[in-house]
Formats: structure tokens, C-alpha cells, sequence
DNA sequence: TGTTGACTGTTATGATATAACGTTAGATAG
DNA sequence: CTATCTAACGTTATATCATAACAGTCAACA
């Protein structure tokens, strides 16, 4: 486990965390989560939950979605790799999807104007198939 | 005008904060802003700065950047455009660039899971030219 | 078995954002 | 010109998201 090779574990707590986050369709709040956590014994206090949070996105097993202020189990744990995330305007409901191909085209078109790439996150908003066959 | 199409105005409020934005050189958060503006003799409380900065945002005057609870001015105001912003993980600046490329190939890549893509905000982290020559 | 470092939990606070309400002022129909 | 309408403004109050700092626990290991 890629967690191990750091000399850091996958505990209760945060084992826990991406239960609740796989457990959920969509992405969650912090607080979400925390509730979740508290209820079942856990600490009570935003700093619980935004830790396993962190340790999560931090070793690939979560992403954090800016535009929603959420948390997301990745769909690709175990592999390294560029996601981009289809978020429903409607529903908020979070697609996750492979964006190598045009995050290459972005380290490119970002080293031609000096700029060396590390991380990308694509957010994009949307409607997903559901929402999009309802009326408004 | 833009604004003036929709029965809206370029108010004094809205017009300086947009200066604001554009002396600064990056992104500013809505505190910042409102620091200014409530120097200035406006409004001091959050809201003034917020709806101000909105407004620039839904007008197409600025962009904000989710990943830096911050906004910072449009380059390209006059045209609708895809954008994407290149955030020094260093010194926080925000260069924008423009998207068009791979927005195409996204919306195609999003289309083929069901996905219609409406607005699509990419923000990638890495290195400004500036800061990538410096030791660390 | 004493030390170390990762982990957990707590208190307290900071930072970001919006709801709701009353007031002001420019546009326009009568 | 004046009544009315609505966009915009400013305020109070509160909601929401996030982290700093510190004390206690526990497993690993010299």
C-alpha cells in the first residue's frame, strides 16, 4: 500500500472516512463527514475530520473538489493520474473522468508561456445525463 | 456594453472594485477587496464586496479562482472564452491563458459519458517562470 | 524501557460567504 | 412633474468552511 512505503497508516479513523465517502454518492462537505464520524465515536471536532480528509487526497484515495468545498473517493486509487471532474449544476452530483489526454496538451501549452506544471485539477460544470433529460 | 444588454450598470462600486482587480497583479479574496473598497468611503461590510465581485465575474469583467478563494480580472473581456489558470504553487500568482484546445476535447471527452458541458474552469498548479529559477 | 514520531482529540479562532431587511436613486409611464 | 418600479447599496446578523496550537495515546524500536 502506497500509504506503508511512508512510514503512515491507514487507521480506523481514516479507513472510516473513505467508507463514508465511497458510501455516498457524490462528494461530501468536511462537516458532512465529521457528523458521519461523530456519530460513531469518533472525534467531534472539524480538525478530525479534516485530517483523515487530507491524508486521503494526499495518498490518492480522495480528491477534494474546489467548487464544491467536498471530498470524493477517487475511482483510480491505486493508479497516479490527472482526473477531471463533470460537476451537475442541477444536482451536484460528481463524475470523475480520465483527463490525460488534454492535460498533456495543457503541460505543453503551459511550458510555452514559462510555466513549469505540477498539478492540475479540471472542474467542469455541467449537466449530467440525468438532470439533462428533465425539464428545468 | 456587455452589462448595458441585460438592464444592468457599470456602477461606481462595481467599476472600482473591477480596478481593483487590475492593479493588482494576481488574485485578490473579497476581504482584500472590501479593505480597499471600504477605504475608499463604500460600503464596509462583506456583501459590498461580494456582490460587486460577482457581478465582474457573471459580466465577464473578472474570473474567480476557487482554489484561492480569490478573483482576479478577465484578460480577455470582450470575448466569451474558455480560460484556464496557471496558480504559482510559490508566490500565488495567477496567469490566465487561454483554453479554447483542450475545452474542445473536453467537451467531446464529457459528452461521451452523457455529460453537457456548459462552462469548464481549469486550474493547474505548478511553477511561474519567475519562481522556477529560484532555489527552493 | 525509555525515546521517538505518528496519530487522535480538544479548545479556540480565523477565513470565507450569504440571508434578510430597509433605504436610495435612476428610469419610465402616466 | 410625480408616482411607481426595480436595480443597487449598505447594514446587521449569521452561516459555512478551515486551521493553529497543545495535550494525551500508542506502536516501533534502539
Amino acid at each position: 500500500m502506497r500509504a506503508r512505503e511512508n512510514g503512515v497508516r491507514l487507521t480506523p479513523v481514516r479507513r472510516r472516512t473513505l467508507e463514508i465517502l465511497l458510501e455516498a454518492h457524490g462528494a461530501l462537505g468536511a462537516y458532512d463527514v465529521l457528523e458521519r464520524l461523530s456519530a460513531e465515536g469518533y472525534g467531534t471536532q472539524p480538525p478530525v475530520a479534516y485530517r483523515a480528509l487530507n491524508f486521503l487526497v494526499e495518498n490518492g484515495f480522495a480528491h477534494r473538489i474546489q467548487r464544491l468545498n467536498a471530498f470524493t473517493a477517487c475511482v483510480h486509487p491505486a493508479r497516479d493520474h490527472r482526473a477531471a471532474f463533470l460537476i451537475c449544476a442541477r444536482c451536484n452530483s460528481v463524475t470523475e473522468a480520465c483527463a490525460d489526454s488534454f492535460t498533456q496538451a495543457m503541460i505543453e501549452a503551459a511550458s510555452a508561456v514559462g510555466f513549469q506544471l505540477e498539478r492540475s485539477t479540471i472542474e467542469a460544470v455541467g449537466l449530467c445525463s440525468a438532470c439533462a433529460g428533465k425539464p428545468a
